[in-house]
DNA sequence: GTTTTTAATTTTGCATTCATTTTTATACTT
DNA sequence: AAGTATAAAAATGAATGCAAAATTAAAAAC
């Protein structure tokens, strides 16, 4: 019922269920990009047959999170430097419209959520928990999407951010970036409970494009999850 | 090749036709709002088995096209104004944007080419032709899209107002109003012309705040393609 | 020994089939 | 006669089967 989520109801249907699965595969960094993913792979790993396992890939291509080749099967998206430089400044336009939103509707209730996400996540960031981090940093800009009460938003932030995580999962970034990045979050803080509406617009989209020189960083320095070649396990 | 269109290659495969075919029922406004789309039906239309209709099926219900209830087959989506106050704003930061990075990248020709674009339509305004003047219009939107350069902000604008058009379609709007968007459409060009983003991005967001409005009032005032009742046709 | 050609295997695209659920039609009860 | 219960028909969800295409393996040519 609450559920500000996709058209989706919940997770009840078996197709939903595939497609989160193998989304949470792809975007947990289980599978490289470029990567080949052949159906009898996952339709043995899911242990469902080939036609509702091509339905779910038909919806996760069109979600950018897959490429389908025609005849050559399904192939794991590559995020290249492109892709980022187009994805973030949409994300950009995206979140500068939650700040101003997230900040008119944000509850009391809401702000201290946050709040406590963001007490969490200070403090693996203290211990140099990064998995740990991830998430939390994740939620936190889930929970101020859901603040602005705007769902169709939310949705494609999400979808976007999908694509990104590709990129972004278990790649740990340089100490001198994260901190900087945790520092921008205590000021996210800050203007969301002074419910400053500009502010926080204007640094959501800083934290975002330095996030975004980060992840370019990333893929262009190497050993990314983008890189499917195999050599590198060799002897 | 020059498709800055989405994912697919082209429409090559037929997955993809059988997507566009339906795409362009829905939205052409060949199917009322919350109407049951069964698959005999479809399938009979396009000549198709039921596999890849499927297939198409859930690939329409994740863009937001369609309802899919469990066991209960498809049905078109219904606009609530709720959905329009919701995907506007976020219309409205994707055009923003447009706006900005359209100024800084559109060629001569492109800018040619919509100003082309736009006689045409000014042409069919003033003959009242409005399924004329739709296309061009839609147009024109598109290719400012694409002058930006960023596919990605391209194909999440196209999704949004391929489920606006739900709505729109055939919903002759006041004289008022089309004379209204006709003007802002001779202000778009000239800020075109000029290259000016911030006075393009004002008067984009205008443009869409009010279309909002005018697609507002055409989904309370009664008789919308989102009415599904059959009660219009009794005698 | 390397490259090209040909055959075998695998994989994909789509149609068909079967089981389950929903819907419609018919019969029954009050 | 109205409403409920039962049965027939239709529609959906998912597995299987078959043809076409692609990949891999093997054989032949140079």
């Amino acid at each position: 019922m609450n559920d500000s989520n996709t058209f989706n109801t919940a997770s009840s249907s078996l197709h939903d269920q595939i497609v989160g699965h193998i989304r949470e595969m792809i975007s947990s960094g289980e599978f490289m990009g470029g990567q080949r993913v052949p159906e009898k792979l996952l339709c043995e790993r899911l242990s469902i047959s080939r036609t509702p396992l091509r339905e779910a890939l038909k919806v996760l291509a069109s979600e950018g999170l897959l490429d389908l080749l025609p005849n050559r099967g399904a192939r794991i998206a590559r995020l290249t430097t492109k892709d980022v430089d187009e994805m973030f400044p949409v994300m950009g336009a995206l979140e500068g419209l939650a700040g101003e939103l997230s900040s008119q509707h944000i509850t009391d209730a809401e702000i201290d959520e946050i709040r406590a996400l963001h007490f969490q996540m200070a403090a693996h960031h203290k211990r140099r928990e990064i998995r740990e981090y991830f998430a939390l940093n994740q939620q936190i800009h889930g929970k101020i999407m859901e603040a602005t009460g705007n769902a169709t938003l939310g949705e494609l932030y999400a979808s976007l951010a999908g694509r990104i995580r590709l990129a972004r999962y278990r790649a740990n970034f340089s100490h001198l970036r994260w901190d900087q990045a945790m520092a921008e979050h205590e000021e996210i803080l800050e203007a969301l409970l002074e419910r400053d509406g500009p502010r926080l617009t204007r640094i959501l989209k800083t934290h975002l494009e330095n996030t975004c020189t980060s992840v370019k960083e990333i893929i262009n320095s190497g050993q990314t999850p983008e890189d499917k070649s195999p050599s590198a396990n060799d002897a």
